[in-house]
DNA sequence: ATGGTCACG
DNA sequence: ACGTACGTGACCATT
């Protein structure tokens, strides 16, 4: 039997209006919206749905006046208006029950009672179904059948009346509670009745004659005071029969079938719930949806034998912390849709091929899974979807542990705390509970990348990228320490002597490192001009200093800063990071940027020096295998080629066509000068104002990197402007799209959130405008590059290359080759950097080799 | 933990 | 008059 649960809806919310309404006060929202009554009627509805459970359920409104009171109204006058402010709560309700996922019904000229009458009948002629009926209106208990039951509510509980309670009750059947309420009436309904005859005599009546019919066919045995009342109350209770009686053939449009419960859409109920300021049942309900999403059982496997991935899973793998080139595996958990299985590493092991399948497995991190799973020669495949990545891709904010993502979803998994002892039982019930909500979550995140158009940048970019940087990540660098420590010793004994100096000119020993103590000694003591401030004390960055780079103190400090950080980063720092192996195998943050472009740590790969020659010989230390040199294949000026391409400007697009110098083209536009008439410094210049273009151009930025007045840079910016008119179109519009999004896109439908455009700030907004500049250039010249090492890992495997990928540094991709692959190799990687993305300009790409990266540049 | 500084694209 | 070029990470000193 499948049971209907049907609730008057209007009695509902008028009871809840009035309920609170004893209580004095009106609740509103801080807009002044009345909400009294909504608040009891949700509670209402959710203790119905928490004690009924139902699989079915329909709420009845009455609509517009109704065929059954407009006699009466003629008859009496009309009844009570319904205070208004009750009657704006009645949209708000309909729109919650939607919210909550169950079907309200109304249908012109019928109250809600006839409404649910009709459902009734129809699942009296239903042996499939039954109804339970929700009011504290005793009209309804004429519904009453063998399969009709009414949950009547009384102040603070309720009763439930079925035929048996009924008859129990009042000694007669169900339908005669018309008669009944024919003759007693209803005060709060308006219903006369028969003035003077109340319940019990009603009933009294009822009982001796059967009807309301058999009362007055008999009236003659009826004497004294109840006589007269009904005699002269004979219209009255004719009347109050026609009114009480439910019309139980209204028009609907639906069937049983579509009063299915849905569920609640959780979102949109908070929307409302949050606009009425329910603050205790938003809690409650993030409370209660996390409780329901936290909750699971699960088994922790001692045999492996007991673990068979044979439908799609989610798997999470539990390590040690740190570095994941050296954690531990702890155990795995399994989630789908049958099974939730922990298994400890001590039992896998024993089973290495256990996701060695093509059944679809999904998890959070898979570069980190394959890097370990690689180390502990785990094998795995079609691991197709990772969260972390969806996430990302999805503008969500990920933290360093999957648990904030999870708790943004509702699921309840606290994070590991340093200080917190948990026990075995706790922490595999995280760990299960990881891997849960991985599983569920999964196809959420992916309608939401399906409505972004994200399919093919996470399918086809991101996922192989994941794989591929594992690779890199895993196989690594060569870094001869020695080259590192005989270029430490010469830098150490360099900083000794500078280190002497600074003393001497300061008069006094410091620490140099300190900038507070070095301010002090520069401006206080020293008395050097240009002195500014910040919050902390002076500035003595590198700008300053290079205006005061004519007292010999500043000179030597600058020297010492370059050499420190050399030392200290770059010797000591890289040196650390060397393992057993001999090499470096960097982390990739796939997930991190704001624009799409990776990040390395531990250590950073993509800043080793390069700018100053002394720097760059870092580079000499990092080595390729034997029999192999190192490659570098770097695009050349992919950002300015990507904004000739969004911006459609003509004279950059023909530029770059023609394989111009970029920056002497510029000069020459904007100068006015044939090309041997550009000079340095004209190229410098022009140099300067591309790149700020790409930044999101401002005066007092390209003034502080050429070294200029602001005034004069602003007359640059002009000039450029004039020259390339489109260049000024392109940024208002890009703006202004931006702006009336709050977003901003790649080329390949990468989309970056931009709060700070909309910002009442200046200072906030100018940077919301930049961004959304500066973000599909950088993205989509990203976006390329990723595509680039897609195609090459491809072709790479196709081809079984021995060749590696090392690194990737935003705009390029360092190779050991083999010498017996070298010319395959570079014409892979040439042909894939340049034809894997057509824009309206040509992708030129450099490639070189060199016995170390220094050599290969 | 935060800010200053400086390395890269 | 605003406060200032886009995106990162590591190290050091300081709180």
């Amino acid at each position: 039997m499948k049971k209907i649960v049907l609730v008057d809806g209007n009695n509902l919310l008028f009871r809840s209006y009035y309920a609170t309404l004893y209580t004095g006060n009106i609740m509103k929202n801080s807009k002044g919206f009345p909400t009294n009554g909504l608040y009891g009627f949700v509670n209402m509805m959710n203790k119905i749905i928490s004690e009924e459970d139902p699989k079915y359920i329909m709420v009845a409104f009455d609509i517009g006046k109704t065929f059954r009171h407009e006699k009466y109204d003629d008859y009496k006058g009309g009844r009570k208006e319904t205070p208004d402010e009750l009657k704006r709560q009645f949209p708000i309700a309909k729109e919650i029950l939607t919210a909550m996922g169950i079907k309200y019904l109304e249908c012109a000229g019928y109250e809600a009672d006839d409404i649910i009458g009709t459902i009734a009948k129809w699942t009296d002629n239903d042996s499939e179904y039954e109804a339970l009926i929700v009011s504290s209106d005793k009209d309804l208990l004429q519904l009453i059948s063998e399969e009709t039951v009414v949950k009547l509510l009384k102040t603070k509980d309720y009763i439930m009346m079925d035929k048996k309670t009924f008859e129990d009750t009042y000694g007669f059947e169900p339908i005669k509670m018309i008669d009944l309420k024919a003759l007693m009436g209803d005060a709060s309904d308006n219903i006369p009745g028969v003035k003077g005859i109340g319940e019990k005599t009603a009933i009294k009546l009822l009982n001796e004659y059967g009807s309301l019919d058999g009362i007055y066919e008999n009236i003659d045995k009826i004497s004294g005071a109840t006589f007269n009342k009904l005699v002269d109350g004979k219209d009255d209770a004719y009347y109050s029969k026609e009114l009480v009686t439910i019309f139980r053939d209204v028009p609907l449009d639906v069937t049983l079938d579509d009063l299915k419960y849905n569920g609640e859409n959780c979102n949109k109920l908070k929307e409302i719930y949050e606009d009425l300021e329910f603050y205790s049942l938003l809690k409650k309900m993030g409370n209660n949806k996390k409780e329901e999403n936290s909750k699971v059982e699960f088994e922790v496997v001692n045999s492996i034998d007991k673990v068979k991935i044979d439908e799609e899973s989610a798997i999470y793998l539990e390590t040690s912390n740190g570095n994941y080139h050296d954690a531990e595996i702890i155990g795995i958990s399994i989630y789908n849709k049958n099974n939730a299985y922990y298994i400890p590493f001590e039992v896998f092991k024993n089973n290495l091929e256990s996701f060695d399948n093509d059944i679809p497995k999904y998890t959070y991190d898979l570069k980190k899974l394959l890097v370990i799973f690689d180390r502990y020669k785990i094998k795995s495949k079609n691991i197709c979807f990772d969260t972390m990545i969806s996430a990302y891709l999805l503008n969500y904010e990920l933290k360093d542990d999957i648990s904030y993502l999870a708790n943004l979803f509702d699921y309840d998994i606290p994070a590991y705390d340093k200080k917190e002892v948990v026990s075995d039982e706790e922490r595999i019930r995280r760990t299960i509970l990881k891997a849960k909500f991985i599983y569920e979550t999964k196809s959420r995140l992916e309608e939401e990348m399906a409505k972004e158009g994200m399919e093919n940048l996470f399918e086809k970019i991101e996922m192989p990228i994941a794989s591929i940087l594992a690779k890199m990540e895993t196989y690594g660098i060569t870094v001869d320490s020695k080259v590192l420590k005989e270029m430490g010793e010469e830098i150490k004994i360099k900083l000794e002597l500078i280190t002497k100096d600074i003393y001497n000119y300061a008069g006094c020993e410091f620490n140099i490192n300190s900038p507070k103590q070095l301010g002090e000694i520069l401006f206080d003591k020293l008395k050097l001009p240009y002195a500014k401030k910040n919050k902390v004390g002076y500035v003595t960055d590198a700008d300053v200093l290079k205006k005061l780079s004519d007292y010999p103190i500043v000179k030597n400090i600058l020297e010492y800063r370059a050499l420190a950080k050399l030392y200290s980063t770059y010797i000591e720092g890289i040196i650390n990071e060397i393992r057993d192996d001999g090499k470096i195998h960097t982390i990739y943050t796939q997930t991190l940027t704001r624009t799409g472009r990776l990040s390395s740590i531990e250590p950073n790969l993509q800043n080793i020096p390069m700018r100053s020659e002394y720097g760059r010989l870092i580079r000499k230390a990092f080595l390729p295998e034997d029999d192999s040199v190192i490659m570098s294949a770097d695009y050349s000026q992919i950002e300015l080629r990507v904004f000739a391409h969004l911006s459609g400007v003509k004279e950059l697009i023909e530029a770059f066509n023609h394989n111009a110098d970029i920056h002497t083209k510029t000069a020459m536009d904007i100068f006015k000068v044939p090309e041997e008439g550009v000079t340095k410094n004209m190229r410098r210049q022009a140099k300067a104002v591309n790149f700020g273009i790409l930044y999101g151009i401002s005066s007092f930025g390209l003034s502080e990197d050429l070294g200029i007045p602001v005034k004069e840079a602003k007359e640059f910016i002009n000039k450029y402007f004039e020259t390339y008119p489109g260049v000024k179109d392109y940024m208002n519009k890009e703006i202004e799209v931006a702006k009336a999004n709050g977003f901003v896109k790649t080329i390949m439908n990468r989309k970056r959130i931009i709060e700070e455009l909309n910002s009442s700030n200046y200072a906030v907004r100018g940077m919301g405008e930049r961004m959304a500049l500066n973000t599909p250039i950088q993205g989509s010249a990203s976006d390329i590059l990723k595509k680039a090492m897609v195609d090459i890992d491809r072709e790479f495997e196709k081809r079984k290359i021995r060749s590696k990928m090392l690194l990737q540094v935003h705009d390029e991709l360092i190779f050991n080759v083999y010498n017996d692959e070298l010319d395959e190799v570079k014409e892979i990687v040439y042909n894939a950097m340049t034809k894997t993305y057509e824009l309206s300009v040509p992708l030129e790409v450099d490639i070189e080799i060199g016995n170390n990266w220094y050599e290969a540049k």
